[in-house]
DNA sequence: AGTAGATATTTCGCTGGTGAAATATTCTCC
DNA sequence: GGAGAATATTTCACCAGCGAAATATCTACT
């Protein structure tokens, strides 16, 4: 069975020369996927009345442990974002009272973000719908290569991390 | 040797009942690599004042074969967005002198969108660049690897897309 | 032939991102 | 201890997307 990948790399493989095939198909299907797995997730989120982009920033802050806090500087790199987008999220997470964000006492450019208890709360009650969405895709695939395909990205991702620190 | 989602899903893992790490680990490797490529094709376009959103418009015109027309809302759904970002994206394209817009003579309702000379010149100055990003990713991986990495993708794509149908 | 509904595109107001400049604070070192 | 560099956050102007409403045209039915 074809996906539209095959389709469309069908196309090109004629029409252009040194056309890696094998390396646009991986690359095309992980672009796809991404954005397949986006929009159910949103959706999901929506029916809680939740943003995506809420729910990362508050995964985020979650994830950091007791007690939940990290700088605006912090999440802005975690989520791979500009610092100036990172204000406008604290800023609405703010007035929907999610987190609250204090000058830190020792240096007073920094600014400290915490997760509130309706924050932690929100994250709570999403989570778990977040996971369905990429079981389901993944459930395409048996166990055992389900094993090897987390292997084989691990792979690549390593390449691309590498490059990053670079 | 551990990426980044390896370390994500060891402090989960604790964390979360009913935590399905394996699935995580590809959905997050999925995301994470989708972004990683974003990043040096956009680099790679702006040495050639090129933005990512033009390659892709004119890429998908050119893939159509002679003449290299289409209407603003089959290139809107081929490219996954909204007929209102393709009027805007045509604006500028128009613009810059890589496309031109025709009323369609039967159906005036239609527009028929083609590629111009320079725009097809555009797209081939800019086309290798772009498979560069992929195969230095990809070539992490053996050829074997690559196959079968392209053929367990290939299986969650077309889950994705079935459920696109529906 | 005339009107109601369907279809294709564009316009409009809004959203969440960006990079660069502005602001506030701390660090360094002479 | 004061000047200048470094650091953290915010503000600003802009960009590309979205959904909904507006516009223009065609189709179908009576």
């Amino acid at each position: 069975m074809k996906d539209s990948v095959d389709r469309h790399i069908e196309y090109w493989r004629h029409e252009l020369a040194g056309y890696d095939a094998l390396a646009e198909a991986i690359a095309g299907r992980i672009q796809l996927l991404a954005r397949h797995m986006e929009k159910p997730k949103k959706d999901s989120l929506a029916e809680h009345g939740v943003q995506l982009w809420e729910f990362q920033t508050l995964k985020n802050l979650r994830r950091r442990g007791q007690p939940y806090e990290a700088t605006p500087g912090e999440l802005a790199t975690a989520l791979g974002m500009s610092p100036a987008a990172m204000t406008k999220r604290l800023d609405a997470l703010e007035r929907s009272g999610y987190v609250v964000r204090e000058h830190d006492t020792q240096d007073r450019r920094k600014v400290t973000v915490r997760l509130t208890v309706a924050g932690m709360r929100t994250w709570a009650r999403t989570v778990d719908d977040q996971g369905l969405v990429e079981r389901r895709l993944v459930g395409a695939l048996t166990l055992t290569e389900q094993d090897q395909l987390a292997d084989l990205l691990r792979k690549m991702m390593l390449v691309a991390e590498q490059n990053d620190r670079t």
